[in-house]
DNA sequence: CCAGACGTTGTT
DNA sequence: GTCTGG
DNA sequence: CCAGACGTTGTT
DNA sequence: GTCTGG
């Protein structure tokens, strides 16, 4: 599974690496550069930086957690991972899947041990550059409380996208899930799902490709064996309350 | 046809 | 045990 | 994902 | 909304 993370390059850097990568222009919008902290624990329900594409790529903070549109209350609902092997064709996530992809920059992710005993969590990164970029692959559906619910002040507070309309026009409420697959080395000692993480050269299938291209790149992806290097960190790490550089520290174990 | 589920994870 | 909040 | 709460009544 | 089960 994935169900935390890192992720604290600062927004300039972000976005000139994702217009190195992307071979295009981007923009942060609605201001999200300025709402945007680095956080060294990154969990479901947080507002984070998320790569999409309509007519032009952008930057936006959306909450991790999909939530379906049809759906009354967010309270039952919080998707934070969807299967690579059935995101396409399962209900929830058909629609997002077809024309709501997009890129989850991250910085390492974290894992927890399936061992018994206490939580232990590990952290896996980029063997040859650690702090590099990792493009986890991820699907988003915009949601709104009904109108029914009186306190709409609550959510959003967004600006308008105007010229689009696309989701995003009410801030908060864009949300999204991050795909998993089985795990490869060194994922696999630890945990048996990983986040689908893509390569450079399928961003732009995965961004704005077919969804036949899209369904194509999740079967052929492999991660090479021994890309990662997992590292036991502290168990300071589970409490999402937690939020510092010194997290990031491996631990003896 | 309508009613009810619709997801992942891990755990049993 | 199960649900909610972060 | 893990941590932490998990309730009602009446009163402020 | 859309799919599945009865």
């Amino acid at each position: 599974m994935c169900g935390r993370y890192t992720f604290f390059m600062r927004g300039r850097d972000l976005e000139d690496r994702v217009e190195e990568d992307l071979e295009e222009t981007v923009d942060w919008r609605d201001s999200a550069l300025d709402r945007y902290q680095p956080s060294y624990n990154v969990e479901p329900s947080t507002l984070n930086p998320v790569v999409d594409a309509g007519s032009q790529a952008k930057i936006t903070l959306q909450r991790w957690g999909l939530v379906p549109h049809w759906a009354d209350s967010d309270d039952d609902w919080n998707l934070i991972n969807a299967r690579s092997e059935s995101v396409d064709d399962k209900p929830v996530f058909r629609e997002a899947f077809e024309s709501r992809r997009c890129l989850v920059p991250a910085q390492g992710f974290y894992e927890w041990s399936d061992r018994e005993g206490p939580s232990i969590p590990y952290r896996f990164v980029p063997r040859d550059d650690p702090d590099d970029l990792l493009y986890l692959a991820g699907v988003y559906e915009s949601w709104e409380p009904s109108t029914s619910q009186s306190d709409l002040s609550s959510y959003g507070g967004g600006t308008d996208d105007a010229d689009t309309g696309e989701a995003g026009a009410w801030f908060g409420d864009v949300r999204y899930s991050i795909l998993t697959e089985p795990a490869t080395r060194p994922v696999e000692e630890v945990h048996d799902r990983m986040p689908v993480m893509l390569t450079s050269h399928e961003l732009p299938t995965w961004l704005t490709g077919e969804p036949k291209d899209a369904r194509k790149l999740l079967d052929n992806h492999v991660v090479p064996e021994d890309y990662l290097r997992g590292y036991r960190v502290s168990r300071e790490v589970n409490s999402p309350a937690n939020d510092r550089p010194e997290l990031l520290a491996e631990v003896s174990g």
